[in-house]
DNA sequence: TCACAATAGTTTACAGTGTACACAAAAATA
DNA sequence: TATTTTTGTGTACACTGTAAACTATTGTGA
């Protein structure tokens, strides 16, 4: 694994193009990653760039990936942070992460969820296994809470409408993940949830509503988890 | 309110303008609002259309409060659609009716709750009141539902958090809305959720996982309206 | 050590963007 | 009909992504 001398130079030249594209983003918003822009902050033309990223879109589907993973460790740690068993816990700490990173990471998200960016269509076959490595993390830990009988999905999940049931079923084989059906629609209804409450704090919808997006934030999450018989202590 | 004619063939231009700008958005997002592109479609030079939008943020508001306005009459249709004490009914026609609108004028839903446009700021004086249009149809339901006994809050809401309950009985009492802060609330968080599975439905996150995006969209409501002992009938 | 190939960089060009300014044409009004 | 208001044009500037041709630098094999 031991890098020539010019391929740590050209990586470290990719790092730092990548590092003033995602500056500007934040300052700029997400539409406003400009080639020429960046190559005038590190003084060099334009067209060397290319050298590096071959088109904008490439450069994009780079901070796009970066992003997911930065994401995804966030999540990790979190989850590690809290003892094991203390699912309610690990849960909480997770999504808190989540929001966090959200807030503090906001053009990254919207770089991730937000509209796509004109003419640009993020190659699937890239992005998804990012995507899903922080997904696993809330799977897993439900899927603890349930192997030790401490989660008690809804009595509504016991008949989940038909296609629903039969897509996620596919799913759970398909990638996987060792959970039954339950608890993982009960995950995907409470990521949902998160998402909207993140979304519209992002783009200052919530406060004008709620005052206190932080206070809102825990007080959802512990509603959901308490209608799953999951309390944190 | 009878208009001269210049003042109506003026109205004829802005709101043809308009109408090419949405169709733009449609076909290549927000961000990709261009009036040199506009000005070509009519015929026009660019500088002329500087005569009916002063700069390029006008004519956004513009389409923003349209947009509003819309999905507020798509609300209000829906909602007088159904008999008057079917509350459940009516508020999962007017939620059906704000998905429908967001999906077939995903540009304009976009445009509202998604990724600021750079460098725009929405004058809020402009664009506040005409979000509460569409939000007060939701409270109207409830605060009927509420006096008639019919809307039973989760006994969490008994005891919100502290800055929440603060902030939202403020704007309760502030913008006139006739409701209890319980079913105020309840229709906050219903609201967070349903924006949060159309966001990810509208960029593509939601198939991937649950495959039937209007199925769980269905599901997810019914379930919310039953912890408030709401049933459709 | 030197020649050659690979890599990194530059200059130039084209078509696109928002918008400011000076001017001409057309229409409504006095 | 003469004057004012409105609507339109043309030109200019600074910005965007990216393609092509060319030069300078660097690393490597003989």
């Amino acid at each position: 694994m031991t890098m020539t001398r010019r391929e740590r130079l050209r990586e470290n030249t990719r790092e730092e193009i990548k590092s003033i594209a995602r500056r500007h983003m934040q300052e700029q918003g997400t539409a406003a990653i400009s080639l020429r822009a960046i190559a005038r902050d590190m003084g060099l033309t334009v067209t060397a760039l290319y050298r590096y990223y071959p088109s904008h879109d490439d450069l994009v589907t780079a901070l796009i990936l970066d992003a997911f993973n930065s994401l995804a460790d966030a999540m990790e740690n979190a989850d590690s942070s809290q003892p094991r068993e203390r699912y309610a816990n690990r849960l909480m700490a997770v999504m808190l992460a989540y929001r966090a990173w959200a807030l503090q990471n906001s053009a990254d998200f919207q770089l991730i969820y937000g509209n796509p960016i004109p003419g640009y269509h993020a190659p699937r076959e890239i992005t998804v296994p990012a995507v899903v490595r922080g997904f696993r993390v809330v799977v897993g830990i439900l899927a603890e809470a349930m192997a030790n009988g401490q989660l008690h999905p809804s009595v509504e999940y016991q008949q989940l409408p038909p296609h629903v049931s039969a897509f996620m079923t596919e799913l759970i084989e398909q990638d996987g993940y060792n959970i039954p059906l339950e608890p993982m629609y009960f995950g995907v209804s409470g990521w949902v949830k998160m998402h909207g409450m993140i979304m519209l704090e992002l783009f200052q919808h919530t406060p004008a509503v709620v005052g206190d997006p932080e206070e809102f934030y825990r007080f959802e999450i512990n509603n959901i988890l308490k209608t799953a018989g999951l309390t944190l202590d």
